[in-house]
DNA sequence: TTGGATATACAAAGATCTTAGTATTTACTG
DNA sequence: CAGTAAATACTAAGATCTTTGTATATCCAA
């Protein structure tokens, strides 16, 4: 027996809508697809139903203004990577963040600056504990 | 049309198995299903037909030894997890790895030994570029 | 107030994913 | 050499994903 199981992450195409409705705040059917790229062809009901099943999922929820829905994420952004990282991490790193980290500065083009950046964060983020 | 999607990426199931195929270097369906974990009853010929499709994604190689194939992963773990990253990076933090790395360090569910490791891998990073 | 444009609701086609069953092949063993 | 255990080959069921069409509702303008 299969198992309904509850679907916590985006699948392709739902996170191409969010990125847009992160980057929006909120939006309608017409405000997303105006967004994405215009070799992206699709009609305005596949925008609808994306939209329609990922309320219903959970992912966005909706408000009705005139005659059209305005939706809008429920997750943040930033909590939505946590969660992605965290799953990637498992899945894919053995449940060691810092193994992922490695690979990324491994073999990223990542410039001193980024580098710099992050040990800084890092730093702020330990003495933070300490105290 | 819909277009014929190269697969790039693993699905869940093929990572799951690619996981245990990485860890062993190579091995047959009965190695992997042996892998599993117990609570993971999974029917021998579904495991023959996972690593079967695996193959013609291009996941992954066979050969024949007596009657039975074993099989190898084509990329190792390290190439794929570089993959992966870029791939998320590219999808979800603006293409910037930087942006990445800050989520995971901001993320409360990580542990002290765990930022400690990570700079520590900056660090050392960060020495070598200077040298 | 009625016609046209735009939105929603619903059904569904076709692809891929996950899983397993049936039939066939293969190798060993008595 | 025949029988059995185990592997492969093939088919397919059922779930989810992506996309769109058709029917219906809703708002605005003439």
């Amino acid at each position: 027996m299969r198992q309904k199981k509850k679907s916590e992450f985006l699948t392709e195409v739902e996170l191409e809508f969010m990125t847009e409705l992160w980057a929006l705040g909120a939006g309608t059917v017409r405000d997303i697809l105006t967004e994405l790229p215009p070799e992206r062809n699709l009609a305005y009901t596949s925008g609808a139903t994306i939209l329609r099943i990922m309320e219903q999922k959970g992912f966005v929820t909706s408000e009705k203004q005139g005659k059209t829905f305005v939706y809008k994420p429920v997750l943040a952004k930033d909590a939505y990577q946590s969660k992605t990282l965290r799953n990637l991490s498992d899945k894919l790193f053995d449940g060691t963040p810092a193994s992922l980290v490695a690979r990324l500065v491994d073999d990223q083009g990542m410039s001193e600056e980024a580098l710099e950046e992050i040990r800084a964060l890092l730093d702020r983020r330990l003495k933070d504990n300490d105290s």
